[in-house]
DNA sequence: CCCGTGATTTAT
DNA sequence: TAAATCACGGGG
């Protein structure tokens, strides 16, 4: 039977995030992030993610078990943010999986826009189409205001940053694209592996799409 | 294609 | 300390 409360939003829980980051990463797409920044919320659909592999992953920024103040975060438990400045000007959020001692994470890396897309409009000024509001990992953290402030905040519990299921089930694989992760020619091996993952045939996925 | 921009990392 | 790097985005 069907709840009388099923659209009530429900965080997703601990234990979707304590896996590994392929898994988590496949799983994220089609799932809601929300923003309650600035007095203002924001939200929209995860439409395509990256997966980091820790330790062995070149492309990683734990590679090689590399524990910097910068990525205190990917080292904590799972269904944490880790939240990145580069580019003097650009800042990226990622879903720290697994465990604890396991630095590995899903980056996300574009969103249909859903609730607060004027305000989406307002932050992006540069932007004048929707599609063009959250198609890229540092596009989306600025629609959503998220910075650095935002680095090691929980997302099952926080109540600025979290996300909300939408999906019970996990996308079929037929509707995941994949392909090699963007921006990381740098990786030798690690550069072609299939580690990026999207809504096929999703217009608000970053370009080239795979 | 090229370049901004500055924190972080890596090399001296 | 100095130099190189960078999980990007915007403009031409």
């Amino acid at each position: 039977m069907i709840s009388a409360d099923a659209d009530i939003p429900v965080r997703l829980p601990r234990a979707f995030f304590r896996r590994d980051p392929v898994r988590v990463a496949r799983a994220l797409l089609g799932q809601r992030l929300v923003s309650r920044i600035g007095g203002l919320r924001t939200a929209g659909v995860i439409v395509e993610t990256e997966a980091y592999l820790g330790i062995p992953d070149k492309a990683a920024h734990t590679f090689g078990g590399h524990r910097t103040e910068r990525v205190r975060s990917m080292w904590g438990d799972g269904g944490h943010a880790y939240v990145y400045f580069t580019y003097g000007m650009h800042h990226c959020m990622n879903v720290v999986a697994g465990t604890p001692g396991q630095p590995v994470a899903a980056l996300i890396r574009a969103l249909q826009p859903e609730i607060g897309i004027e305000t989406m409009f307002a932050r992006r000024a540069k932007a004048h189409r929707e599609i063009d509001l959250c198609s890229g990992p540092a596009k989306l953290c600025q629609a959503l205001a998220i910075t650095r402030q935002h680095d090691a905040e929980d997302l099952v519990s926080g109540k600025t940053l979290f996300l909300e299921q939408r999906r019970g089930r996990a996308l079929p694989l037929a509707r995941i694209a994949c392909g090699p992760r963007v921006g990381v020619d740098y990786a030798q091996e690690w550069a072609a592996r299939p580690l990026r993952f999207a809504v096929a045939g999703c217009r608000y996925v970053s370009e080239p799409r795979p």
